[in-house]
DNA sequence: TATGAATGAGCCTTCATTCAT
DNA sequence: CATGAATGAAGGCTCATTCAT
């Protein structure tokens, strides 16, 4: 609980989030954790403590410190295009960089979050406020066209997650189409590229010009 | 398994379909579904079969005939422009109309698809079919820019399923920015809408006299 | 839990009752207890509960009606004296006729009565409330002295139960002496006369002409 | 087990007996122990041994040095009554100087003596030993009636560890009678007297005139 | 002398499943 | 068709004990 260093514990948290990601909490065993880190199930509980103590902390590991990592990458930009790109990259960066967040996020959203920390939440709803300044910014500076920053960070995280965490399925299920089974099984770069280009010219402010070709749209905006 | 008609059947599945969508399948437990769905435990034996047949039979009835009704709304569509739109809300409609179907989703994909019953998966595949044929039918008009379906129809599907069942989460968690709380719980047509924009906006070609200026962007596109 | 006449909830009621007095709480098992009863452990849980309710449900049969038994025991009774020998005879019956009340109750009062349910507690005061009105009765009619009955109440349950309880004590330790193990090994009717005849003696009232010399004694009464 | 004086062994000793008498040896946790004494659990092992030595150490220390002490007191006395009554005031000396000794004994009867050490059964042999030979002798004095010291000594050390015992009890539920809760928590210098005068006054050999009317009694004696 | 770490054994409890009625 | 009862097989957690330092 309180020393992370230990290697003890650095292996069992490192088990831990393996199966958690694999199966989910509820299908998740001590025994099998235990296990995988090479410890005896009683280390478990006398350095952590029960399973949803160690959930938790596995939760705090994985999705954490997403934020920070993200935030520090945007400052280097400095357009709101660039610092937009920057955030589409940090998000696709923490899903690769760590392949166990994915199936917890997704688990976590499908259960409604009853096991977010307070403090997980917050991180999350610091990412958004970082895509809603990113945002306002660039509609200030005539870049932008008005959006909900929400809905783009949910277009974001949710293409790239879904297309990592789907990235097996497709490798390993046998009768799918091959132009499904061509793609990168991870988020790649060019992944990462196209989901940018299209964020960002879905919302980029056109020149007057082309604005006036706008009323054909039979849809507000 | 027989008889999906039986009244009995069908409150053992429509109990089945919201505890499985609540907890998931390792959550779930067969007690409880019976209880909810008023009949005895073994009931649900004689009926159905074991927890495996009755999940299986739930993912059927969820996820199974999305494929159906939105192709048969695309129908309806000429152009590409409006074909996409009918698609992205017959997601938007599937998703609104089984409140179950989200949580189940997200949960199936997390777990990479295990449980996925062929048919499923070839109802996924069909989807994504039918995406790539509508683009392609685009990119010949001239009106779409060339972008890879899959990756298009990941955006949708996760932006919309993501939105709808986090709609809870920040309905309930206190702390969360106004901006976020201020947001439509519900798929909206608002929300639909702006979706469809911002994906139609960013795969659309550009007029020609616009395209001289696309050597700026530095990405590749 | 609710069908108390149910043939095997009985058995394991009545190998409950063994155990839980072998042992105490603590170091009863929960598996000894249905393999003596000759169910499967889970048959415990699925009618009773889990080890603290089965405890309950013991200490409510095993003691809580001890109370209704004396009192019509001694309603046949007359005079105060007599009253007082039926309820010794009571509790030496109760405890006799219960091997298992013995150690229950020690070990309950051991513990500090944390256990015992408030219906428990209740057939407790009555028993004393029982004690108090047969002594007040006694002293009304000049046949008793004052004294307190829940001291009685102790000498009497104190001296019963303890002496059956440490029966197979005697009975079994070597190098004890012979006037220790010659001793019987329950509360015969020879122990029970001679408690009662000794708290009689002790409490009921001298004669006039014996009274005289009472101011001898140096200690207050 | 050698150096009973090292301060860490105390520490060690008195926290054991206070967990051992709250809640039995089967209840007690060496962990807790350990906690309560301020010391490292291995301490516990490395200076005492295992929990059972532990338990038979603190059985020692709290019931072995009884018969000792009373013994003492008794020869200060010379008349059989005297004698009696410093052996009952020695009882309650016993058990009112060390508040552990009542659970602690009532459980060791509750559980058979399994657990008691030759020693300690010796001690109790020679308790009872004592009380024999006083009454012996106030028989022989013509003070005393025949009665069975052992029965005597139930009375006695059932009441004393009863009525300290359920101290706590009394003090602490709701919905007891005042009657009840009005009593001395404690066994207090009042508690011994009355017991001792019942004692006493149950036991001796009444004058002849008064003798003549015994043969009323209905019940042997 | 003292302790942090580790563990084997075992305990309480749950749960999916079966079966006689 | 439906159900109360029963159970085997785990699963989470605890605890007395050991050991290297």
């Amino acid at each position: 609980m309180k020393d992370n260093q230990h290697p003890t514990v650095l292996r069992i948290l490192e088990a831990a989030m393996d199966i958690f990601s694999e199966v989910g909490f509820n299908g998740a065993r001590v025994d099998e954790i235990a296990k995988r880190a090479g410890v005896n199930k009683a280390t478990i509980y006398y350095h952590i403590g029960d399973k949803e103590a160690l959930y938790a902390e596995i939760l705090h590991n994985a999705i954490g410190h997403v934020a920070d990592s993200i935030s520090g990458a945007i400052e280097a930009a400095t357009a709101p295009e660039e610092k937009l790109r920057a955030y589409i990259r940090g998000i696709a960066g923490a899903v690769e960089g760590n392949p166990c967040m994915g199936p917890i996020l997704l688990r976590e959203v499908a259960s409604g979050g009853q096991n977010l920390p307070e403090l997980v939440v917050r991180d999350f709803a610091r990412l958004i406020g970082i895509v809603t300044s990113i945002i306002e910014e660039g509609k200030n500076k005539g870049a932008f066209v008005d959006v909900t920053p929400f809905i783009i960070h949910m277009m974001v995280v949710g293409a790239i997650v879904m297309y990592k965490t789907t990235g097996p399925i497709r490798a390993k299920k046998a009768n799918i189409p091959d132009f499904i089974r061509m793609l990168d099984v991870n988020v790649s770069e060019r992944v990462v590229n196209e989901i940018s280009n299209l964020i960002l010219q879905g919302i980029k402010k056109e020149p007057d010009y082309v604005l006036k070709k706008e009323t054909k749209r039979g849809v507000a905006r």
